[in-house]
DNA sequence: ACCTCACTACGTACGGTGTACGTAACTAGG
DNA sequence: CCTAGTTACGTACACCGTACGTAGTGAGGT
């Protein structure tokens, strides 16, 4: 009973201002805002503990005061951001139309800030937006008569599908955005062997592939599909 | 037409061996193996240039002459790997459990090496084992009466499924077994918040789902019916 | 046969990262 | 008021990706 496990702790156990000394600088918002700010204009990749103590103005070990891990901080990020989720107090009774608006709102999310997929990847988080977020998707499927576990089945699948979704939508509007010199060529360097490739005759449907004319491509139309497949076949199943 | 473009060169349009010099020590499989041995040993993140090298026996820089970006290390080991795809010859007629049979090795080799989900999240490959199993998985939807463009959206979409469910089985297993010390304290530490999360009655549906006695989780039970409900949706939609 | 030059090999070095540790200043509880 | 826990932050270490320069090697063209 010496000493409490100190180095594994959650970052969401311990409160923000500690009776004792002087008080933080530095809220948990300041931070995350801080972090999301660089994330936003320079991606993911630029996020450093120095950037962002640069970013508030202080030291930059001051930082692990308020975050013991750079982990921590990626937490403190997608939490941040997920308080941007409007949630009813009350669900509308419609549980599909309610999963399809949640998803929605997690996309939309996703597409302001685009490094949010890949920070939600690894594992579940509790941070408490993330509990929020729980509790409302499972009031939304209050009417429906089936297990907890089955419910949390087809909330990670919703979300999941909207990651992987989202994830190609990024990928692919990187791609066709002005990129910097360096990545432009890039693109055209994977995309001109990919071509040579098909040349060879080795790949004949995925020549044909790239030679059909989609057409302008629907990426709403696209997502909510997709989105309504899901849905469907959950509602089939659980019938 | 002096210099091509030489910086932003896809490692697959090089020849493996160039004409001139001394003939290379290693081949692209001997790199990618050693990299693949240590991913698998002791994670993707413990791949360095350095350790390659170190596990090759040869000087860091002459890993270079390989391999010019480390990105590119990472397409050598998920190519590497996709190459113990079996494709028949063709595909059996039923497009749906030929689909199913190549999500069923996806994610064996996904299990086998639990590192390939996080490289693949950003954007498809063209390695040869990817452009293989997209040629593969394309011949299986010949009989569909559907476009190109739809196709190779299903096969995304059963792709990203797959990544998505086979990323959170993997947490859930390193969260079962047994832990490096450390880690195990922070499961404690994660799940002991979660539970004094739960305990202040704000959320009772979770508290509901926590408490529920699930029994033993088929895990490929669930991974099989949420591909079944994948394709389901698509046929009927195809049709 | 030889010359030449692309290619291989690799040591050194730079700028970046996360973070352990030690020290000094500060402030709220006893 | 005193003291103990917090905050602030500079220094330092180990590690990373990789630019660059140099030396050696061996196949092609002549």
């Amino acid at each position: 009973m010496v000493g409490r496990p100190a180095v594994p702790e959650v970052i969401w156990a311990r409160p923000e201002r500690a009776g004792r000394g002087p008080k933080p600088a530095f809220s948990r918002a300041d931070i995350a805002d801080a972090a999301v700010r660089i994330a936003d204009a320079e991606g993911i990749d630029a996020v450093s503990m120095r950037k962002v103590a640069a970013e508030l103005g202080c030291g930059t070990m001051s930082l692990y005061n308020y975050v013991p891990r750079k982990e921590d901080l990626y937490e403190l990020m997608v939490d941040r951001v997920s308080a941007a989720y409007e949630l009813p107090e009350h669900p509308s009774g419609d549980w599909r139309a309610d999963l399809v608006a949640l998803a929605h709102q997690t996309r939309a999310l996703m597409h302001r800030h685009t490094w949010v997929p890949r920070l939600m990847s690894p594992v579940y988080g509790f941070s408490p937006n993330a509990l929020r977020f729980l509790e409302y998707a499972l009031s939304c499927l209050d009417g429906l008569d089936a297990r907890f576990g089955e419910k949390m089945e087809l909330i990670a699948m919703v979300n999941g599908m909207v990651t992987t979704y989202v994830s190609n939508e990024i990928a692919t509007a990187e791609r066709s955005r002005s990129l910097p010199w360096s990545e432009e060529q890039e693109q055209a360097a994977r995309t001109g062997y990919l071509i040579s490739q098909i040349m060879t005759g080795k790949y004949p449907r995925m020549a044909a592939a790239f030679a059909e004319d989609s057409g302008p491509i629907d990426l709403d139309g696209v997502f909510d599909r997709a989105l309504d497949r899901v849905l469907d076949s959950f509602e089939r199943s659980a019938s």
